[in-house]
DNA sequence: CTGAAAGCGCTTACAG
DNA sequence: CTGAAAGCGCTTACAG
């Protein structure tokens, strides 16, 4: 007789459970899964004995079973960049509200290290993924259903911040201030998102007004801040808000100005978009424009929940919502306070 | 006769590919996972056959037989904090090298919180766990082993930054620009971190030179930074240098005294800790001291691992490792170069 | 209301 | 070198 050996968890199986108060292992499952086949005085019974001996269900057991490993994968560009663990941290408590896990992956920037990171997660059973591109990336339908995240312009997202519109409402603050010269501050003039902010910040310009675009370049990560952006100089020219498109490029004129013997926000309004996490504690603190990160990711989690449930995990389809574009919320802070040009040397 | 149709994955399986080839599933297994027991040929021929079909092996299966998920968890306080991006990313790549999955939970800061998340892991079948643990939380052994990532001064840690050398490492760089004057500036005096940090300051003073130490409150995400800190006032007592215990207080503290008209670095030297993405990209950027995620994530993950190898994956311990404190890297950049007290006003 | 049985996909000890 | 069989823990359709 051949007979083999898989290894036993340590722990109770509703095997053990069942034998242990003399009842079916069919009547234990459907006694902890409140399906209501038991009668109301064994199911608390069972369930009593089953939290005394410690019971925990296996997932591996009930996913080979089900299909459903009730994980789904969260793809991200690169988690060190600051923009991203808000979203991680908001699509983690949106899933865990839906009792799934999330198994991350990070793609360091790289296309093909997304590709494969994409297929480790589908290997691992996800049954669904949440995936931000990297940019210019087009997911393709990959083999279970996709909520992609990303800017509003992209063909096949499920759901990403208004940037046109958060462009417009920074334009519009700064208009009422009386800000006649904007310029805009980007580093990457082939991003979609930074393009969207920036077009959307010139939507907002009112007769009168201009602006003028500086993309500047990257700096490299120890390539310390010897090269000046010149901004000062762009202060004598007239301009007197400088409306970055995104808060570290915020902070970098921010600093810059103030080196430079330019009071902020007296002599000129700095601002900024994401609302990273020191942007209320510098001096002064800045004023931006921020995602809702969290209805960003009850959207993507529940329109893919959704997709998942009623198409099954395993055709690969991008996921729609109903609302796709979620409005920035504009927050006013000190360093866009009123333009005193009269204080400009 | 009771039939019972359980959901079959679409994609192909084993038995699929044996009777599409006629050999046995055993074979398939046997040629897939390179055990050497095929031959040579038949092998190659499997290979090929699967691949074409495009198998993909279920994980719930391979789980439920041999009891390892092949996944770990890993616990984090606030994945908003910008210290954990950074250390997250790390582990996802250790993790992902040693061919492991990474769940992920945030606990909010919460120790319920925590505590809920730890067993939801748990339920999911993790071989491991990676935890930060929440500020002064010991974490009891759980159901499975435990790597706890955190300052060195807690008993029972796994691995960490070694916060006093890199204090340390701070003061004796300020010692050799000359400053005499030391102001530690921290938020949190219940941090054993930061109490590290600061230790470390203090005992790289060298005779001659003195310190104090300044707790500022964090303040509240909307609160603005209305209240200054009155560091300019401090440069006229004779303060020459500030060593905030993270990049953050930095910021704040160089933004702060830029607005009051001291120049660093020329009146005022500005150290910070964690080297945060910004910190290149400020004007002066910024001095500080880095921890080595790199190297403190593959001790923990591979401390971790080695548990799980030779203890199993259901016994609560806490990993040690030989190796428990890693070095910090001091990075000198502009923010603190030579003092010259001739300037202050 | 309760139980016996099948089977999800895999790996492994054993027989041939 | 290859195959038949058992069994990991679970859920569900069916019989009683």
């Amino acid at each position: 007789m051949s007979e083999t050996m898989p290894p036993t968890r340590p722990g109770p199986n509703l095997s053990r459970i069942a034998t242990s108060l003399g009842v079916s292992v069919a009547t234990v499952s459907n006694a902890l899964s409140g399906k209501g086949r038991v009668s109301e005085q064994l199911a608390e019974r069972i369930k009593e004995h089953a939290a005394e001996l410690g019971y925990v269900p296996s997932q591996a057991g009930r996913a080979l079973r089900t299909g459903r490993s009730g994980v789904i994968g969260l793809v991200l560009p690169d988690i060190a960049n600051p923009l991203f663990p808000k979203l991680a941290q908001a699509i983690e408590f949106a899933a865990s509200a839906a009792g799934y896990g999330v198994l991350i992956a990070d793609s360091r920037g790289d296309v093909a290290t997304q590709t494969e990171a994409i297929n480790r997660l589908i290997e691992r059973g996800v049954e669904g993924l949440v995936i931000v591109p990297r940019r210019a990336t087009r997911i393709s339908a990959a083999a279970c259903p996709v909520a992609v995240i990303d800017t509003g312009s992209t063909p096949g997202n499920t759901v990403a911040a208004d940037h046109m519109q958060g462009g417009w409402a920074i334009a519009n603050h700064l208009a009422e201030l009386g800000h006649r010269r904007v310029l805009i501050i980007g580093n990457n003039p082939g991003s979609n998102v930074q393009n969207d902010r920036a077009g959307g910040v010139r939507s907002g310009l009112r007769p009168g007004m201009s602006s003028a675009t500086l993309w500047i370049e990257t700096l490299e990560r120890q390539g310390g801040s010897g090269c000046s952006l010149g901004l000062a100089e762009k202060v004598r020219e007239g301009y007197t808000a400088f409306a970055a498109l995104s808060d570290l490029q915020a902070l970098r004129a921010l600093t810059e100005l103030q080196r430079d013997g330019i009071d902020v926000p007296s002599m000129a309004s700095v601002t900024g978009f994401d609302d990273l996490i020191w942007s209320p504690v510098i001096t002064p603190s800045l004023t931006t424009v921020a995602m809702d990160m969290h209805t960003i990711a009850e959207i993507a989690i529940s329109s893919l929940l959704q997709t998942i449930k009623t198409r099954g995990s395993r055709e690969g389809v991008l996921v729609t919502s109903e609302t796709d574009r979620v409005p920035m919320q504009l927050i006013v802070r000190q360093s866009s306070g009123p333009a005193d040009p009269t204080r400009i040397s």
